[in-house]
DNA sequence: GCGGATCATGGAACCGGTTTCATGATCGCC
DNA sequence: GGCGATCATGAAACCGGTTCCATGATCCGC
């Protein structure tokens, strides 16, 4: 491959000279730039940025570490960092499945000198060894982590606050109580959403109750096992929250098959509002959490911890969460025309923001 | 940040043998490896890999092109991509939005030095000059292109045969004839679905005519206005055919505003069999690719091209496509008890492949 | 015409690793 | 005990850029 050298021969000037004509930076005479671009060309010159950002520090590139790559959320949130990245001329370095924290540190380990900064989902990783490790190397934003690193920004959606306004609505539809299916034990956002669930349960006056609480994974199988359970138990509450959209698709196809009607004989609610709640059949109550809105907020966020220069304060910023009302915890008797389906996708939704 | 220098002069060794340390090549007494792994430790030294693979010409970072990162369907790639990839132990660095054959050039120029390979995937590039200038300089995998470059390695997906089949199907269930929502006019993979479709449909007899193809760009918004045109015709086909499965949500939504039933009225398919074409309502016969499989397919492809040696020569690989008939082309008559809904996302659903 | 400022340019150090090659120590064997 | 083979190790070249600094040429004003 032919390196700035060649194109230096060519040009009959020095390397220097042809480093600056790629940079601009510095003036260079006409002649010289002519000369360079003209070799360039012959040669079909193209810099490598290994050698660049080795010498320079710099990359342009942003790194993001994933838990997994499933579901609609994460594609989501890498589309909104992916564009906020292009915007401001960076490109995206990709890691994903880390569900353990060693995975998480070693991805973090390889990606040392190839990018500026690093965007960081592990809801799963526990304690902040691990974390710390990495934020004390790389310029780091977090999001929604299980521990907060002090002096590290960190991005974290109103999980809770969106769970108890889901679970408010689905007593205020039927009355209550309302069980919920939850998240993996050990994961962060599973964590806070069962707790707005429980705070608001126990705000409307609802004692706790371990039979209302059924466990799950955030996949849709364990959503289908856990609307099984539901629908054979003995005193079946009027109404389920599933911690996310997903369990709530296996949920509903598991109350099909039983026969549950939805949102006639049980009311459902669910989190994350992915791409395809709103086709479902019932379409799907849930709360939205603009996952776009995650990336374009952690990119910018970075790039300022990334900037050389004196660490601004761990900054904490928070995307809320709203309502989303649709048919699966209607008032049975209501609107029943409505039935038709999901309605052009451009087209005005239901939408209730608390 | 800590250097392996650092390391070597805290182990009281030479950067040689910290090297050797790090990469497990070469024997190390036992005694320097513990001095070494001490030091590193102690220091926390992180290697960096724009110095290593700088001297190594090699970097375990695959680059991945894309037109755009909306749509399910890309979403789906790069998912197959990246696990693919992370299975050999690689990391993803990803371009997305390049429309103009500029911008991919830019994009893959800014990439020289950061990856082993490229994987591009640019339907809408005419000419094969930008692709030649990058195959030149890089290994290459081509998903779709709308040119082939001699001796470079291409996954097709079966375009003009996937199409061919739903228009078929479409003929099969309604008489016939057949409308199609194209896509846009220079994207290549709406070339071969319109040129699938015209096939199919002259093959059953019928004469090409203008008024049955509409004119689409892959949008929902564009499907939605074929919808209704196709809604206000005077003479409706008794089926219409849109090339991708976002144009079908449009069209469905346009339709059941127009008061168009679906099947009873109109027949349906699409292309891609995207995550939500089971959910519709009703669902929505399609065309499956298997969207992950072609990242699965491209990245091994593509470390073989990269390894050192002679270049293989060009492999061409298909990933085929295949029909799945679900409610929007049934015949109207049958199992009405159906109707219930999509069910529960990995019960089986009903599939038939030509 | 002379002295100092401005300007274009090249030499060389440097970024942080890998790897070749030379060297000295240790080993086994006769 | 001496010799060649084996082994661990470090010095130094190298990967392909950027940038500091010195240098010589040109320009300007007096």
């Amino acid at each position: 491959m032919t390196t700035i050298r060649d194109v230096a021969e060519q040009a009959r000037v020095s390397i220097a000279t042809v480093s600056r004509v790629f940079n601009g930076s510095a003036r260079v005479s006409a002649e010289s730039r002519r000369r360079v671009e003209q070799a360039a060309g012959k040669l079909g010159y193209w810099p490598n940025h290994a050698a660049r950002s080795l010498s320079t520090r710099a990359t342009d590139v942003i790194g993001v570490l994933l838990p997994e790559l499933h579901g609609d959320f994460f594609s989501d949130v890498i589309h909104g960092i992916d564009q906020a990245a292009r915007e401001r001329g960076r490109q995206v370095l990709l890691s994903s499945t880390h569900a353990k924290a060693e995975d998480v540190l070693r991805a973090a380990r390889s990606m040392r000198g190839r990018i500026d900064g690093l965007i960081v989902m592990a809801p799963d990783v526990a304690g902040d060894t691990v974390l710390r490790e990495i934020v004390r190397r790389i310029p780091t934003v977090l999001v929604n982590p299980r521990s907060i690193i002090k002096g590290c920004h960190v991005i974290i959606v109103s999980n809770r606050e969106g769970a108890a306004s889901v679970t408010r609505h689905l007593i205020e539809r039927t009355g209550g109580p309302v069980a919920i299916v939850t998240g993996p034990p050990g994961n962060a956002d599973a964590n806070m959403r069962l707790s707005g669930f429980r705070d608001a349960l126990s705000s409307r006056g609802f004692d706790p109750d371990d039979a209302l609480e059924l466990e799950g994974d955030f996949t849709e199988e364990s959503g289908y096992r856990a609307g099984k359970t539901l629908a054979d138990a003995n005193h079946r509450p009027p109404a389920v929250f599933c911690a996310n959209d997903s369990m709530a698709v296996g949920l509903l196809g598991a109350f099909r098959e039983k026969g549950i009607r939805v949102p006639e004989d049980m009311a459902v609610g669910g989190f994350d509002d992915i791409a395809i709640s709103r086709y479902l059949d019932p379409s799907l109550t849930t709360a939205h959490v603009d996952s776009r809105e995650l990336g374009a907020h952690a990119v910018p966020l970075l790039l300022e911890e990334a900037r050389p220069g004196p660490r601004s304060y761990g900054r904490r910023i928070t995307v809320n969460s709203r309502l989303i009302v649709r048919r699966s915890s209607e008032t049975p008797s209501r609107d029943p025309e409505r039935r038709g389906g999901p309605g052009k996708r451009t087209s005005k939704q239901q939408e209730v923001s608390e």
